[in-house]
DNA sequence: AATAAGAATGCGAACTCTTCTCATTTACGT
DNA sequence: ACGTAAATGAGAAGAGTTCGCATTCTTATT
């Protein structure tokens, strides 16, 4: 177990922290929910409990570590942070997430934050459709 | 009270219909929540219950007299349909909310969904900061 | 290695937003 | 005016998340 990305950050290297941010880096599947992660560890026979996965993946995203999304669907969704920012386009009809950077698009936002007198801080785009795959399923 | 848009929609024109629909057209603020129409209409003397304000609004989705939105926050924003697509920059200070529409961000968005193979069906796009009243505030 | 002090955890309660249930009321074609 | 189906209001329930607090861990110090 490697504590030095915790130590890092500022945060204690306790147990549960550690199987988080070591199921983050290992799991295949980059985007989960609070629940997804909890459900993962339960199984692999860690003993966490939720309100804690809430809050460590909370602190995870004030370090910087991870960041959240929100996607339509109510609960938060984090993936691990890789350094370069990006959007999401999203399956409606099987949960597929496909990413995606468009330098025009961000060019124009922040030309359109400037007209409207805004000092942006951030945005948040998702693009919503059938993938590949669904497409084919009539 | 104009009861033939609900008509038109397929809705009988109920009077808790006809007060939403009312108050919707006839508010200064273009975007609310159910809870803001809920006490908007408490203030106003009407008489009705927050959820029977959740279904309406959410028939009146269904029937395209409004738009749903998940601004960051939780809750669900809604506003009368336009008929003219836009999206929305929100100051993360004071809440307000301004509209734009960019023809160029629209394209590019149809552009990567084709590349990702996606049928697209929808989007969302937000983008957050600080307004020109705000910043003034130090 | 044992200790002490504070931080983190797990559990369940609580919270927010939204939907559901169901008895009662309302709309509207007849 | 009536009858029937649809809509309503009130509160319970559900989903996702946070909170409170007694207990357990981490880590710095002996
Ligand atoms: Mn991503
Ligand atoms: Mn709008
Ligand atoms: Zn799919
Ligand atoms: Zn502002």
């Amino acid at each position: 177990m490697d504590s030095s990305e915790l130590k890092r950050a500022g945060l204690k290297a306790t147990l549960p922290r550690l199987k988080i941010l070591e199921f983050l880096e290992n799991s295949d599947v980059r985007h989960m929910s609070a629940e997804d992660v909890y459900k993962a560890l339960l199984e692999s026979g860690e003993d966490v409990g939720l309100a804690t996965v809430y809050r460590v993946l909370t602190q995870f995203e004030a370090a910087g570590l991870v960041v959240r999304h929100h996607f339509e669907g109510g609960q938060s969704v984090f993936e691990l942070e890789q350094g370069k920012h990006h959007d999401h386009i999203l399956c409606v009809k099987c949960g597929k997430v496909d990413e995606f950077m468009d330098e025009t698009i961000e060019e124009r936002q922040k030309k359109i934050a400037k007209e409207k007198g805004y000092a942006m801080t951030d945005h948040s785009l998702y693009i919503y459709g059938v993938c590949g795959e669904c497409q084919k399923e009539e």
